[in-house]
DNA sequence: TTTCCTCAATTGATATACTAATATATGAAT
DNA sequence: ATTCATATATTAGTATATCAATTGAGGAAA
């Protein structure tokens, strides 16, 4: 029997107001929380292979913890799509869902041209010249033919023009959506021309975001993310198992 | 040592096609996702009111099982923002995130301009029919004054357009995103005025996606969810304590 | 009264253990 | 060889246990 009373209980009519936030520490670096990230890279860079099977005791084990907070990570992924759990069965590295894959780049199109069309609204001196700057970065790249560098400028470039917008959630959104592409652009790893074209694409973009024109800031951007559907479709047939067959 | 075997390691010049998929039931009727669900309802409609501390070891008592499936539930719900976990302190029903509504509005315009510019050109004459008798239901529910039938209705107007237009999965990820608006406009609860007024809007969205006009059907789409926006800012007076104030 | 200190209780995170279901390898039967 | 049955190991799901961090009430000190 507890000799003091219980610290909160609900049956009072409301207390409503609740305590005040504590901590401003929102669950940081957890032992979950560090496999899920470990585990998301290695999904998105295809270092686990879809249909591969994944094994919650052998990654307890390589990292020393219990099952425990593996399976809190391994959930948050298969929240995500990366991961399926069959019951009973096992847990696989999700295959591409290609059926998908148009209706994600829709979406991205879409929410995109509302981000380049509200960047050219809003967009200080300051924030055009950091757009500059990440479309230089990119250049830099591709001259220097570093791909992770030019991937990681593209979506810097993509990531800034959200922000300028003033709704970067809009991004964050977009980054959880487009999961599922992203692998599968990586098996179509070579596109080294691809990246030319991209900055060639870009910079209309940010032309028409500086020239504070909305309606060509949101028309460049969706031709640029069109190209991205005429891309997939080409290499379905080979490696086919890594791919969710439309049966 | 096992006599056996191991039944499949990675060590393998990779295995690769691994197992084909076995039953078809991923993830089904478990204690952890039933949980979810009446938790998520309870969240949704406000019976968990924003502040008030949750409890795990209580809702598995009351569940008659163990933290492990409640915690699994809670976790889910803390990746949707509905809950907020702070370490060695307590779960809280998240405040409504006030600042981030009109940016979810914004994605959720984004979104539904493009179904209906699409439901506009790909619409069948049955699944024409099939909006006009949702949309009669919504009429009849406006005329009875039953407001959760006639939001029914109206989440069934709109998913039924994301489904004509060829992307169901648009509507399931606006469900995701617009979850907070929902909690905040469930405290706004009064408005019967605005049912007829929801009708009068969703009438020239029908008629131009029946019209095959996308940019007419766009436009109407987009100016109904323009309301939206207009809406909020209204109560944030009464019940401060349920929102994330901007300190 | 106000401030500080102490301490029991609760909590989130993790560890360990158990169970029912399932898939697969092995071996028997055809 | 091919099919079928059986046994065994693995698995997801859940239960229970442990632990450190944090809270907040009560009492001591000012």
């Amino acid at each position: 029997m507890p000799s003091r009373a219980p610290r909160k209980q609900a049956p009072a009519p409301r207390p409503v107001v609740a305590r005040m936030r504590r901590n401003g520490r929102p669950r940081g670096a957890t032992a979950a929380s560090r496999i899920y990230a470990d585990l998301r890279a290695e999904l998105v860079s295809l270092v686990r292979r879809p249909g591969e099977p994944i094994s919650e005791t052998q990654i307890a084990t390589a990292y020393g913890v219990s099952r425990t907070p593996v399976r809190e990570a391994i959930l948050k992924l298969s929240d995500e799509g990366l991961v399926e759990i069959f019951p009973q069965s096992g847990i696989f590295v999700s295959r591409i869902p290609v059926a998908t894959l148009p209706e994600t780049i829709i979406i991205r199109k879409s929410l995109e041209e509302t981000t380049a069309r509200m960047a050219a609204e809003h967009a200080t001196s300051s924030q055009l010249l950091n757009l500059h700057a990440t479309l230089e970065r990119q250049r830099e790249a591709c001259a220097a033919k570093d791909r992770e560098a030019f991937h990681q400028a593209d979506e810097m470039f993509h990531a800034g023009i959200a922000e300028v917008a003033g709704y970067p959630g809009i991004w964050k959104l977009i980054l959880q959506v487009k999961v599922h592409v992203d692998r599968y652009r990586r098996l179509t790893l070579p596109q080294i021309g691809r990246m030319s074209e991209v900055i060639a694409e870009h910079e209309p973009i940010l032309a028409a975001i500086e020239r504070r024109n909305p309606d060509a800031a949101g028309a460049a951007m969706a031709s640029h993310l069109e190209r991205l559907l005429d891309d997939i479709s080409e290499i379905q047939t080979l490696n086919p198992e890594y791919f969710d067959q439309p049966t």
